[in-house]
DNA sequence: ATTCCTCCATACCTTAGCGTATGGAGAGGC
DNA sequence: GCCTCTCCATACGCTAAGGTATGGAGGAAT
């Protein structure tokens, strides 16, 4: 928009395609629509890139950076003790969640496509296991942090999901949200 | 299939579209390849049905009632306990959801599609409704049994995520998944 | 037996996506 | 001044969906 009309690279297309997964899905990591979105054709997408499927491939790469390493290294940065490298985790991801609707497309097309299965797989694994780790980290014995993280990140899975379809069953303040994630955080690092 | 041919009806296309419905999502409830599923061609739907929109919300309503109300009045049909329904409940609909993928579609479709998002919105509404109201009835007050049924249905639905795109984050014994399960009930019929 | 009504098959149109082929504009090297 | 290489626009073919039009098979009523 800024500049005239300067080259696209290949980075401009995928950082349009991650927007468009994060919004609205991977149906919308599709080539025209990226195309309108840059305000070029296809023209442009078949020089920089040999398919489709090779932008989703890459894009699920870049996704899995962002939103699985990045955050555990943001996490990782600071130098509180596990409990509270866990509850700002915690934070961080519910917010980030409700900014980031497509996500929750990206989990239902794991089931018809299989790099999105398999990246969908690898952030769950090592998101997963960075949770257990804190929770031990935290005092609880490796079992039972286990289990924990288990159950807190499917409750973030979830919430994530209300918060998309169904806002009107959460809590509507401030304060009565804040009741909410602390009820669960308390019952998980217990 | 048994039948050589027989008269198609109305049911039978909604019969087959709740099918698609809970096997592959609201994408898969399309036209032609229901046809295909049923042996016919579109003439014989364009007979029964106006448009493909119109067997979706009529689709969609079946779904409600299958897989909430019916639901809620099976549990209800015992006279254990709230306690004990509570624990029923939670046992029955896991099982279900493993065996129904395509509802995660469904709640990703609700980003896009108005129908779709208002009929998840009336079955949370009523599902975690219920819920609480089991819980208050279990003993714990209004206001934690809403809190705890917010989390419950959360971890449900994260739950079923897992199952379906994650499984090998989740316990693989039978007795490590009765753990996790276990776990998740005792906290929160606390 | 004829007629009529129910039900469906077929052919066709439109939209929207992926992918390809081809030609052309513009910038840099010579 | 020309050539070449990079980048892109356009036109085309293909697939698969929704939707319409039309005709026709087969049973029921008379």
């Amino acid at each position: 928009m800024s500049k005239p009309t300067r080259s696209l690279t290949r980075a401009d297309w995928l950082a349009a395609a991650l927007d468009a997964l994060l919004e609205e899905g991977p149906a919308a990591v599709a080539v025209q629509p990226l195309a309108r979105r840059l305000a070029t054709t296809k023209g442009s997408f078949y020089w920089h890139f040999a398919s489709r499927d090779e932008l989703l491939r890459e894009t699920l790469q870049r996704w899995e950076a962002v939103a699985t390493d990045d955050v555990i290294a943001a996490v990782e940065a600071s130098s509180q003790p596990a409990a509270e490298k866990a509850r700002a985790l915690f934070a961080r991801v519910t917010a980030s969640s409700a900014r980031h609707p497509g996500q929750l497309s990206l989990l239902a097309a794991a089931a018809t496509h299989p790099d999105v299965a398999a990246a969908i797989e690898r952030s769950t694994q090592r998101r997963v296991e960075y949770v257990a780790k804190l929770l031990h980290g935290a005092g609880l014995s490796p079992a039972v942090a286990r289990r924990r993280a288990i159950l807190a990140y499917a409750t973030y899975l979830g919430h994530a999901q209300l918060v998309r379809t169904s806002p009107d069953v959460l809590p509507s303040t401030q304060r009565t949200r804040r009741a909410l994630v602390d009820e669960m955080a308390a019952v998980l690092l217990v």
